[in-house]
DNA sequence: TCTGTTATTTGCGCCAGCGCAAAGAGGGAT
DNA sequence: ATCCCTCTTTGCGCTGGCGCAAATAACAGA
C-alpha cells in the first residue's frame, strides 16, 4: 500500500505543511501494519517513533501494577499518536497503542518530527494545540472521574466518544454508532463492564439509545445531555 | 518589589532565554499580588494572559457543575501557570487558580509568548515539554483515580505532593513537610475530607507521618511507597 | 487569657456500585 | 444447521467509602 503526501495534510498537526515536507514524511515513514487486538507499542517501549493511524482504530491505555486497565482515547484514521518522543530526550510511551481493529500506521521516527520543528513555528504551533487538547481533555475527565456518579459519567464518556469517533449512520436522522464493546466503555469511563451493561440496558429501556453486541447506536443524543448534566434528579 | 530578570532562568520554560528575551518578558509583565484565598483567574476567564509564580503557591482546580472542586496541580514559586492561551485561539483558563497562601505573580500577555515562540524553537520545545509532563502526570493520576482504592491514591497524592512542593525540614532526616490542609488533599486525591482524616490517623498510629492543622509530615517516605504500590494486602 | 472561628476527628448508618457466577445471546467457521 | 467462542446480561450479596452530625482541637485576635 501506498501513500499519498496529500493525505498526510489529513492530520492536524500537519494540516499547514508544504508538499515537500509531507513527501518527506511519507518517504521517512515506514508502514506498519496490525491485525486487530495487536499492539504498536507499548508503555515503557521507547519512544523512538511516533505514529500516523492510516487505516482502522485504535486506542491508548495505561495499565496499573496489578493489570487493570485504563483507556486514555481512541485513535482515529488520520489521528497521530505516541508523538511524546518527539519532545522528550530519551522518553518512553506513557501508554500502549493497540488496535481495536485491522489498522495501519505509518511510523516515523520521533527525531525527524524534533528537527522539522527547529525550523517550522507553525508545526510546532500545531502539536502544541494537539497538546493542550489532550491536558484539558485528560483534567476534564479527571474532574468528572472525581466528582461525577457513574451514570452521569458514562453519559459524559459515550457522549465523548460519539463526538470523537461516532459513525452517523442514516444521512437524515441523528444516529451515531459507537463500535465499542462494553468493555471498552468501562474502561474509558473508569467503572465495570457490570455497570456500564445495566446502565446501558437501562438506557434502552427509556429508548435513548439502542445497545447491541460491540456496539451502541444513540438514538437521544439530547437525553444523554440531560443525564450527564444530571437534569433527572 | 522589582523582579531581576535573571531569575526569571528559573523557571524551566525559560532555562535557555537569552538576558534581553529575559528582560523583555519582565518589562511586558505586570506583578500581580493576591492574598490567601484570593484569585489569580477563573475557568472560563478569556486566557488573554500567562502567570509566573514568583511568591508565594497557588493552586489549579477545577469545578463541576455542582460546586464540588478537585485540585489538579500545585503551583510552587517560579512555575508557569495559564499558558494555554499562548497556544490556542480565543482560548479560555480551563482551571481556576486560587493562591493557597499570600501570593505574587507576573503576568504577561499570552501573545507575547507567542510571539516569541515563532523565532525561538527552544522556547518551543520547553514549553512542550512542560506539556507533555502534563499530559503523562494526568493521564497517570486518571488512571489511578480508576483503578486504586482511597488508601494507595491518597499515599500516591501525598509522595507525589512531596516531589512537587514538599519541604525538606530538619537537613539529616528525611522528614519532608506538607502544608495542605485534608481538604486540599481530598481534592487532590480525589476522595472526601473526611476518608482523608481517617487514613492520615491510622498512618499516624502506624509512625509513618505526624497529622497537624494544615500540615502532614512525612516519617518514612519508604512505607508510604509500599502503601502505594500495595505491599500490604 | 478568653472568645470566636475554622479545621479536624470520629461514631454511625447507609447505599452505590463492585464482582462473582451462571445463564443467555450473537456471530463466525465448518 | 450446528458448534464454539466470546460478549453480554442479570440476580445476588457484600463492602468500601461517603456523608451527616457532633465533639474536639488549633489558631487568631482582642
Amino acid at each position: 500500500m501506498k501513500i499519498n503526501p496529500a493525505d498526510l495534510r489529513k492530520v492536524n498537526v500537519f494540516r499547514d505543511s508544504t508538499d515537500e515536507d509531507l513527501k518527506l514524511f511519507v518517504e521517512k515513514g515506514i508502514l506498519r501494519s496490525v491485525e486487530e487486538g495487536g499492539f504498536f507499542f507499548f508503555q515503557g517501549d521507547p519512544a523512538t517513533y511516533f505514529y500516523v493511524l492510516v487505516t482502522g482504530r485504535a486506542k491508548l491505555l495505561q495499565t496499573n501494577p496489578a493489570g487493570q486497565q485504563v483507556n486514555l482515547r481512541i485513535i482515529n484514521e488520520w489521528q497521530m499518536f505516541g508523538a511524546l518522543g518527539a519532545v522528550r530526550e530519551n522518553a518512553v510511551y506513557p501508554a500502549t497503542a493497540q488496535a481495536l481493529e485491522q489498522s495501519a500506521a505509518l511510523a516515523i521516527e520521533s527525531n525527524f518530527l524534533k528537527e522539522m520543528m527547529q525550523t517550522r513555528p507553525q508545526l510546532n504551533l500545531n502539536l502544541m494545540q494537539l497538546m493542550t487538547g489532550y491536558i484539558m481533555e485528560m483534567q476534564e475527565r479527571y474532574r468528572e472521574l472525581a466528582t461525577e456518579r457513574v451514570e452521569r459519567r458514562i453519559a459524559l464518556t459515550v457522549l465523548r466518544l460519539a463526538a470523537q469517533i461516532g459513525k452517523r449512520i442514516s444521512s437524515e436522522e441523528m444516529l451515531v454508532e459507537l463500535p465499542l464493546s462494553r468493555q471498552d466503555m468501562a474502561e474509558a469511563s473508569g467503572t465495570t463492564i457490570f455497570t456500564v451493561s445495566r446502565v446501558l440496558a437501562d438506557w434502552e429501556r427509556r429508548g435513548l439509545v439502542e445497545a447491541g453486541r460491540e456496539r451502541v447506536v444513540i438514538r437521544n443524543p439530547h437525553g444523554l445531555v440531560q443525564i450527564s448534566e444530571g437534569v433527572d434528579e
